[in-house]
DNA sequence: TCTCGTTCCTAGCAGCGCTAGATATTTTGT
DNA sequence: ACAAAATATCTAGCGCTGCTAGGAACGAGA
């Protein structure tokens, strides 16, 4: 009987559209415009259907949440691809991070500001996760010189999310990032690093 | 008529009344357990007066904030002047901001988190928010070494910032951010800081 | 074609920030 | 000391939020 295995892919679909729909709405008026009627609207369904998909509208973000962090993850792969040498990955990677958190609020949001019940630094969090960090953790590697590159690797990402978040807050002015990030870069490099600008 | 005098020194307590209660059921449930009703509960008004204070919530939210920027600016004041020598004030510094992040979360959210309508990086800026920021800048001073001052403080602040954000998230585990934060004292002071512990 | 089970919507709850209009209180002028 | 004016304060309500109960419409299987 085929007439379920239709059913569920029709669900699957609408499920996507549901996260495509919050997703789309949250990125053109931030995550304050996203109201479980809003988006019952955009998907042209009644609220309750939402229900039947999501426990709640926290669920919605998190699932919104999760394509960010593989959206993030896959910037910096290429970032670190595109790196000429393993030394400098750590300022392409870190460049593109900011580039991510300035290009994608409220993707960004959803990941790191919001509390998304989301298990984060246990070997239970999700791959795209640990792929994410392990990007970073490979930029960072070449600089680790013997200190923990697990805790290192956290302590850089600690450094982007802070320029991230004050710049988007009106904390610091954008203006002076890339010069901000030059620093960051030349304190994790011993000097060598240049930044590569943002 | 010291009628006026005595009504401005009563509307005077009563604003203080506002943002004591509202920084108390902050500190004790979070922010979004601070509801105008409940707020005006607790004060022994009715709703509208808090509107007759302050133009809405988020200006008792900013009220509130700016008495963290006070506070956190006298711990900052009081951890460098505990600092054996210059070059140390760095990592006790650091450690108070972090501290305070931990001891305050629903103040640090007010002041950092929140959509604080305040100037920030301009001379407009409140004159305490001055001043934390320059306890800041004085610690960071010695590892400066030609460095834009400045810029090397907002760096630093921003990595402080990031490792209280995401360890109050749940992005980062607690326990290890004592070696993190001596992490990042040595990438900032070229290997002479031991961290502090926090 | 009729029944059953699922799917989906209408309507509504309690709570939110905020405000208009009525009421109580205080101050003022006689 | 008392009435009038001015001020302070409250009650009630608006439009919104996330979320859900109950019934109506639909499709599947006999």
């Amino acid at each position: 009987m085929s007439t379920e295995k239709r059913k569920e892919r029709e669900r699957v679909q609408r499920e996507q559209l549901i996260i495509t729909a919050a997703r789309e709405l949250a990125e053109a008026e931030g995550w304050e415009a996203v109201t479980t009627r809003r988006l019952a609207d955009r998907v042209e369904y009644s609220q309750p259907v939402l229900y039947s998909h999501f426990k709640g509208k926290d669920a919605i973000m998190t699932a919104v949440a999760l394509e960010g962090f593989t959206e993030l993850g896959d910037d910096l792969r290429a970032a670190r691809a595109a790196a000429p040498t393993p030394a400098h990955a750590l300022a392409q990677v870190g460049s593109a991070y900011l580039a991510f958190g300035e290009r994608r609020p409220a993707l960004y949001d959803a990941m790191f500001r919001q509390n998304v019940n989301l298990p984060f630094a246990t070997p239970e969090a999700p791959a795209v996760l640990h792929a994410g960090f392990n990007e970073l953790a490979e930029a960072v590697a070449p600089h680790a010189y013997g200190a923990d590159l697990g805790l290192l690797t956290e302590t850089y990402w600690a450094a982007l999310h802070g320029l991230v978040t004050l710049t988007r807050g009106g904390r610091l002015p954008r203006e002076a990032q890339g010069r901000r990030f030059a620093l960051l870069i030349a304190r994790f490099t011993h000097g060598l690093g240049d930044g590569a600008g943002t």
